[in-house]
RNA sequence: GGUGGGUUGGCCGAGAGGCGAGGCAACGGACUGCAAAUCCGUGUACACGGGUUCAAAUCCCGUACCCACCUCCA
């Protein structure tokens, strides 16, 4: 069975045919440096972080590219009531960011371009398209450059709309454009921005239009055509029709497929730092492990709107900690081949939810069997394309937890022994308190058929 | 006004004409000194009203409510 996906631009699921057999070229737009990350902008980095290794899993040479706009209006207004450069705000963001990646296995991109660092190639695809009869200055002397919507006779075809019906663009002086739905692919410097967040241009000193740096960088380092653009459903409209716009009219046939993943919201809205119910990554893993909520994440299908809730990541790390209770009684095991269930669901438009069913009904036969081992090296083979593998070193510091590990089994001997004289001697007042006691330290004793074990108590985090 | 999505059991969340995804919780049983863990069992869920069909959560028509986007947004 191939690879699926449903593809946004034409609404259906649809067979995966890269450009070139057996490569796939994926542009995926990130975020936007002006704020910490939260648990809504993390979706969006799993959700494709989980397409790229499936891809990649499946035998694809993968081409992987998430940018960084790390400048824009927002990033100007934060950075200025920060009193702090507009560029150092932007890099203590994307450091943030890096580390809400990082805490959630999200893998690094091929490469991850910053939208400053690619100003060249934007201004010569505005040429390109001034050329073309597709864009032009604004005449009212702003050192605006607009692109010509009517130009362009496909416009609106991505999200299916009609230029008449849609509402006027209001980022910039609508009287330097020629239609008010013309949106910017230069933006004149304006006396009240400072001169660092200005680059010398045609058009005299200005900055990038929000969606020309996507269209620059995809083909700068995807090529003319790739294979996949993806983001959030809200880029859709306008960022991602008019790339397509911009890209198409300079001559690029630009992306085959279309993805965009669902919101989190929380309490009926989505997050957003006015509305003040953002549930920042450092804040969220304060109580839970960063593997705990990518599983919460990648448990639900990545175009499924979900509701987030403290109640609902509380079930899903609990139901995680089912699978790394089996693979601790397991044992050490290596990764074995993935279940054919499992493939057929990841191939079916990344159904991670049927995935993730599977890894529970192989962990209830694995716990039935006689050698669970074979049932563990599957589980972890899931796992690991999900990015979920217990002990990926992304988790964090494996080594120290092991020695600390190792100190207490050593300090809980003693105990045990003599709670297994006083349980061998019937005193099972004896044990029970020996048990109590362990347990007052956070640390719980199950007497298994190889004697007892201990774990850390199942709290959060 | 335009465009797109949604409403599933106590809860979370899949599915897209016929076999009750899965998880969490609950209850009963097995196992256990008691627990824990694990296993087995227990639910007649699909917003509402019509319709099509041998068969509808799934298709069609209508209604209600919710959400997103329409040039800042993952």
């Amino acid at each position: 069975m191939t690879f699926r996906l449903y593809d946004t631009a034409t609404r259906e699921v649809r067979d995966f045919v890269p450009l070139e057999e057996g490569k796939a070229g994926i542009y995926v737009c990130g975020l936007t440096v002006q704020s910490e990350p939260h648990v809504g902008h993390v979706r969006s980095a799993v959700n494709f972080d989980v397409l790229q290794r499936w891809l990649r899993h499946t035998g694809y040479d993968v081409t992987f590219i998430r940018n960084v706009t790390d400048i824009d209006d927002k990033i100007l207004a934060k950075a200025e009531s920060l009193g702090r450069p507009w560029y150092a705000h932007a890099a203590v963001m994307q450091r943030e960011l890096a580390k809400a990646y990082a805490a959630l296995n999200v893998a690094p991109p091929t490469y991850e371009p910053l939208a400053t660092g690619h100003v060249p190639e934007m201004l010569e695809l505005i040429e390109t398209l001034i050329e073309k009869g597709h864009a032009y200055p604004a005449a009212d002397g702003s050192g605006d450059v607009y692109f010509d919507v009517r130009s362009w006779p496909s416009y609106g075809e991505l999200t299916r709309q009609q230029v008449d019906d849609m509402e006027a663009a209001e980022d910039a002086d609508p009287r330097g454009k020629r239609d008010p739905r013309d949106f910017a692919l230069w933006k004149g410097r304006k006396q009240s921005e400072p001169e660092t967040a200005s680059w010398p241009s045609p058009w005299g000193r200005g900055r990038p239009g929000w969606h020309i740096e996507c269209s620059a960088m995809a083909g700068k380092y995807l090529g003319s055509a790739f294979d996949i653009h993806g983001g959030g459903v809200d880029l859709r409209f306008p960022h991602h029709e008019n790339e397509q716009a911009q890209s198409r009219a300079a001559g690029h046939p630009f992306a085959s497929y279309w993805m965009h993943n669902a919101w989190i919201t929380t309490a009926g809205e989505k997050m957003s730092k006015s509305l003040g119910n953002s549930l920042t990554i450092p804040s969220v893993l304060e109580r839970y492990r960063g593997i705990e909520l990518r599983f919460y994440v990648v448990a639900a299908h990545y175009r499924s709107h979900v509701e987030f809730s403290f109640e609902a990541l509380d079930e899903a790390a609990a139901g995680f900690r089912r699978i790394e209770g089996f693979l601790e009684r397991a044992g050490e095991v290596a990764p074995g081949e993935l279940p054919a269930a499992f493939v057929a669901a990841m191939d079916d438009d990344l159904g991670t939810p049927a995935a993730v069913a599977v890894i529970y009904d192989t962990v209830r036969d694995g716990n039935k069997a006689d050698d669970p081992a074979p049932y563990a090296a599957q589980v972890l083979a899931m796992l690991d394309v999900l990015g979920l593998h217990p002990a990926d070193p992304a988790w964090g510091a494996r080594a120290d937890d092991q020695r600390l590990t190792d100190a207490v089994d050593t300090l809980l001997a003693g105990l045990l022994e003599q709670r297994a004289e006083a349980r061998a001697n019937k005193d099972f007042s004896t044990a029970d308190a020996i048990r109590d006691r362990i347990k007052a330290a956070g640390i719980e004793v199950e007497d298994t058929p190889d004697g007892p074990k201990w774990s850390l108590e199942a709290g959060t985090k």
